[in-house]
DNA sequence: ACATATGATTCTGC
DNA sequence: GCAGAATCATATGT
């Protein structure tokens, strides 16, 4: 043990190649020294020599030499007594950083790599994840040209980040290599042993997959900035057509007991609305956009029925219209004969588009004798036929006109009786029973009319809505 | 510039 | 999962 104590006094400070092994070595005070025969003291005294003056001599001379002392007969010895006292002085520097655990932070950035399809497998997985993305986002997307917009940019981000990584990887791989073969050349003339090497690669592992969590930061950053420009549809709100706007109102109206459309109703009101749309540049509408639509309408209608007053005639109106065209079609088709009388015009060819005569009619008297909300200015009986009349004239073509003419005949018949003052006996229409509002404001089948009319809504109590 | 309209989203209750 | 309600964010009208 003295014998080693000497030699690490001696080797204290002496640099080789630049490289201090000084660091983590303590070196115990020198104290005499004893048994230990001449021969051996001569032998590491040469070596001792010889590194100290190994950094005056050429570089030849130097390799001999050190080739020298590494075949030398005490080099074993010396080494791993180095390298255990190196790993005891220095096991307060590590031991800290050791296993790695999973960063919660990095794992977060992955999966959402993941899901948005940067990373992961190859092939669709982004269009699957924008498809995924917009289905979340109530699927109101169809925009098929923003969406290959949105998978192209995504595409880019994915290239780049793979490109990124991989440079990364690499990068880390020969700064690895390098750092290991150095560590490994130096192993011969410096105390460091396998272990540390290893713990070296680990080190340089961990530097790089922190540069490499700061790529996919900033991945995901452009990710949501790329997802908040093109799927949010908020951002992209556009309003209706005026077309299909006029088509929902349609349905709404003449389903007003019940303005709950069933999901082929709502498909076929989608697909009308689209229709009439495509001609220009306008998007499609979805599914769900209708039931949006419906869930906005009614809620706002049951908010404010006395704004929605005039609506309501004007598409009460166009649906008695409708049934005029309708009837007066079917009378003279009954009257005249003629085989030339497109009968099938006026088949409905859609029954989902049935138009009921209790909910239209109820709709008319609602909204002209019992005024729902009060301060609205109901147009007299007159007036309102007058409209009716007017548009009577009118090209409207957007009410389907999808019921039996039976009914059709009904509700024109009430319309004209209330309207114009007839008091027949409207002969065996048993159907009428209007539907509305209950007093809870939900919507349900009741049998008076006035029942449309919301509790909370008095007279003069018209407000606008005030959600906004 | 401001108010209003409107499509979409989010939250809550059933 | 749907409906109602509240709210957001944009569009449109003045």
């Amino acid at each position: 043990m003295d014998e080693q104590a000497r030699i690490m006094q001696a080797l204290g400070g002496v640099s080789l190649a630049g490289h201090s092994i000084q660091g983590g070595m303590a070196l115990p005070p020198p104290h005499g020294h004893d048994g230990i025969d001449d021969g051996r003291k001569q032998d590491i005294g040469d070596i001792l020599h010889q590194i100290m003056t190994i950094t005056d001599q050429s570089l030849d001379e130097a390799q001999a030499k050190k080739h020298g002392l590494n075949c030398h007969r005490m080099k074993p010895a010396l080494f791993s007594v180095l390298c255990e006292i190196k790993e005891k002085t220095g096991l307060s520097i590590r031991g800290a950083q050791e296993e790695d655990p999973p960063d919660p932070q990095l794992m977060r950035l992955d999966n959402m790599l993941l899901a948005e399809g940067v990373s992961g497998p190859e092939k669709g997985g982004g269009s699957a994840a924008a498809a995924a993305a917009a289905a979340a986002s109530g699927g109101a997307s169809d925009n098929s040209i923003e969406h290959s917009d949105y998978r192209a940019k995504l595409t880019q981000i994915r290239q780049i980040y793979h490109t990124e990584l991989e440079k990364y990887e690499q990068a880390c791989n020969e700064f690895t290599t390098h750092v290991m073969n150095l560590l490994r050349e130096q192993s011969r003339t410096r105390p460091i042993s396998p272990k540390e090497i290893e713990r070296m690669v680990g080190i340089i592992h961990r530097k790089f997959s922190s540069i490499q969590m700061q790529l996919k930061q900033s991945t995901c950053e452009a990710v949501m900035i790329l997802r908040s420009r093109f799927l949010d549809a908020r951002r992209k709100r556009r309003n209706f057509s005026k077309q299909a706007t006029e088509i929902l109102n349609e349905y709404f109206y003449s389903h007003l007991s019940n303005p709950y459309p069933s999901e082929e109703a709502k498909e076929e009101l989608a697909k009308k609305c689209s229709i009439t749309v495509s001609q220009g540049v306008g998007s499609t509408i979805t599914v769900s956009q209708v039931s949006n639509w419906f869930g906005n309408k009614r809620i706002r209608y049951k908010k404010n029925i006395g704004k929605f007053q005039e609506e309501a005639n004007l598409y009460a109106a166009k649906t008695a219209v409708t049934a005029a065209h309708a009837v007066a079609a079917a009378v003279q088709n009954s009257q005249t004969n003629s085989p030339t009388t497109p009968n099938s015009g006026f088949q409905m060819k859609d029954e989902e588009f049935q138009l009921d005569s209790a909910e239209s009619k109820n709709t008319l008297l609602t909204n002209m004798f019992t005024g729902s909300s009060g301060s609205f200015n109901l147009p007299n009986s007159g007036d309102m036929f007058l409209s009716m009349q007017s548009l009577n004239g009118d090209s409207y073509q957007g009410a389907q006109v999808g019921a039996n003419v039976q009914s059709q005949v009904d509700t024109l018949r009430h319309v004209i009786s209330q309207t114009a003052g007839y008091s027949e006996a409207l002969g065996g229409n048993t159907m009428y029973s209007p539907h509305g509002l209950d007093a809870n404001g939900g919507w349900h089948d009741t049998t008076t009319p006035s029942a449309v009319i919301s509790p909370t809504e008095g007279p003069g109590s018209v407000h606008s809505d005030t959600s906004n």
